[in-house]
DNA sequence: CGGTAGCAAGCTACCTTGCTACCGGTGCTGTAGT
């Protein structure tokens, strides 16, 4: 009862949302949790309520600066004014302040990265934290191993920080991520908190193209006739671009492409204008999504396939915060697969650079108590990406021991590397098997997240196609990519039933 | 793997064809003074 006044005093709300209270109960009773709660509904205050509650510092991990920017506004707005993010976006001077009053703040966002800073923690030592929050906690699985190494850090840190009650949130976890999660955290005993990632107002649909342009040509055709907004996800920022212009100038829709290569404001803007209704499409990439908090978005389409489940289930997961009917679309050609394959092998250091670079390190180098000194010359000469160098780095630097010979560690370094890669490519490959399978897809990405499907929805998949059968049998229409105006007629069946089943 | 940019050869006087090399996604970040 108690909660529910705080809940009401604080945030104005007369009742909890599916999950909220059963995580911030256990959290009060003093046990880790793990939660996967899915999108909307409201994670933040998970651990925004206990703050009311616990004594001291409550730290969350935050993957993305304008996250962090962007839950410190909303708290401000709630008139929650101890808040700060603690991260690059802060001029130095007031980042310094900040640090020497730290004290001042009950709510702490910090980036992996920062808080990887010695000169940091050291700073957070001397507070209370109270609570420990990472939030979108499935990046330590997906981006901890090699994107984003600093990720895999956050173990230690929790124990430098003196083992405080620790919150991991996530809307999409396998049972391998969440093992991840928890290994990664040094979390021995936790309570799980998870519902079902199953998305009932989300239709499944896959069409398999010959080539480039029958995609180009379907996608101009698909969004003319789709009820929207919607996004569209791509692998290359370059096609985004040109698909987003070529819808613009055929006067499709208006829209605009979003990927990493933008800068920071032109981002903010295109994100601001399609929540505001002003864009009706989004040619994005993956960079596209997390924190984007639109309720209508009617179609997710894919022009590439992504790197696993775990990312389409995220991707498609934008759609239909409102719960009415939505429509995910793949479009498939094949060797689709290939493009995911390179991004994989070229993320990692190849064996053979890894051969090259201790060579290297063999001929020039000396060893001495504090390891491996890598001269950055070796990284230009030797052609690693900024992403392969940091890896090698933290490779080097993590597994290097004084007693392990140099050979030793090298066969180490590659065969982790090579671990990855077949883990990334057998992601690839069940993506590939869904896309390729001939049975329910509902019941196969609920499978793969280990649920099984309870109840069947009326919309569910192309594969079901339940409400196909029935409408070729009216000897009309067809699902077929051929039949133009068939199309459009097809969804508003689809909508129409929809709103009768409920 | 598949698309494309850039260049050279081939064929005929400006355009086509063919070869090779290359690219393809996600984000964070301490500084100054001794």
């Amino acid at each position: 009862m108690e909660l529910e006044i705080l809940l009401e005093k604080y945030f104005g709300y007369h009742s909890f949302k599916t999950g909220q209270k059963e995580v911030i109960t256990s959290l009060l009773e003093g046990k880790h949790t793990l939660a996967m709660l899915p999108t909307g509904t409201g994670k933040s205050l998970c651990y925004q309520l206990p703050g009311y509650i616990l004594k001291g510092q409550i730290l969350i991990v935050s993957p993305l600066l304008s996250l962090m920017q962007d839950q410190v506004e909303q708290m401000n707005r709630f008139g929650e004014k101890r808040v700060v993010a603690l991260n690059s976006f802060l001029p130095v001077e007031e980042r310094n302040k900040v640090l020497n009053r730290l004290n001042n703040y009950k709510y702490i966002f910090i980036s992996p990265e920062m808080l990887a800073i010695p000169f940091i923690i050291r700073r957070l030592q001397k507070l209370t934290v109270s609570l420990f929050v990472v939030d979108e906690a499935h990046c330590i699985s997906q981006w901890g191993f090699d994107f984003r190494p600093d990720y895999s850090k956050l173990g230690d840190i929790r124990q430098k920080l003196g083992n405080p009650l620790t919150l991991a949130l996530t809307a999409t976890a396998t049972m391998k991520v969440r093992e991840d999660i928890i290994a990664s955290l040094g979390l021995e005993v936790v309570n799980k908190i998870e519902s079902t990632i199953d998305r009932p107002n989300i239709s499944f649909y896959v069409e398999e193209l010959a080539n480039f342009d029958e995609k180009q040509n379907r996608i101009v055709e698909l969004v003319s006739k789709l009820q929207k907004p919607g996004i569209i996800y791509f692998s290359s920022k370059k096609i985004a671009e040109q698909v987003a212009s070529l819808l613009v100038e055929k006067g499709i829709c208006q829209a605009m492409a979003y990927h990493g290569g933008l800068e920071q404001n032109t981002r903010i803007l295109i994100q601001q204008q399609f929540i505001n209704d002003q864009l009706d499409v989004i040619c994005a990439t993956s960079a596209f999504g997390m924190g984007v908090n639109k309720e209508n978005i009617r179609f997710i389409i894919h022009y590439h396939m992504p790197m696993q489940m775990e990312s389409y289930l995220q991707e498609i997961g934008r759609a239909g915060r409102d719960g009415s009917p939505s429509i995910a679309i793949l479009l498939y050609s094949p060797g689709d697969e290939q493009l995911p394959i390179q991004l994989a092998e070229g993320e990692l250091p190849s064996v053979q650079q890894i051969d090259w670079l201790f060579q290297q390190i063999m001929q020039t180098q000396q060893l001495d108590n504090g390891g491996i000194n890598l001269h950055s010359d070796l990284r230009d000469y030797g052609g690693f990406t900024e992403i392969q160098w940091r890896i090698m780095e933290e490779l080097i630097h993590h597994r290097y021991k004084p007693d392990i010979s140099i050979n030793t560690l090298r066969d180490t370094i590659s065969e982790f590397v090579k671990e990855r890669i077949r883990i990334k490519k057998s992601n690839i490959f069940q993506m590939r098997k869904w896309i390729e399978s001939t049975t329910c897809r509902r019941e196969l990405i609920l499978k793969y997240f280990e649920e099984t499907l309870t109840s069947k929805v009326s919309l569910c998949c192309d594969r079901c196609g339940i409400h196909l059968e029935s409408y070729e049998s009216n000897g009309k229409l067809s699902l077929g990519r051929h039949s133009d105006g068939d199309w459009k007629d097809y969804l508003a069946k689809i909508l129409l039933n929809s709103e009768m089943s409920e």
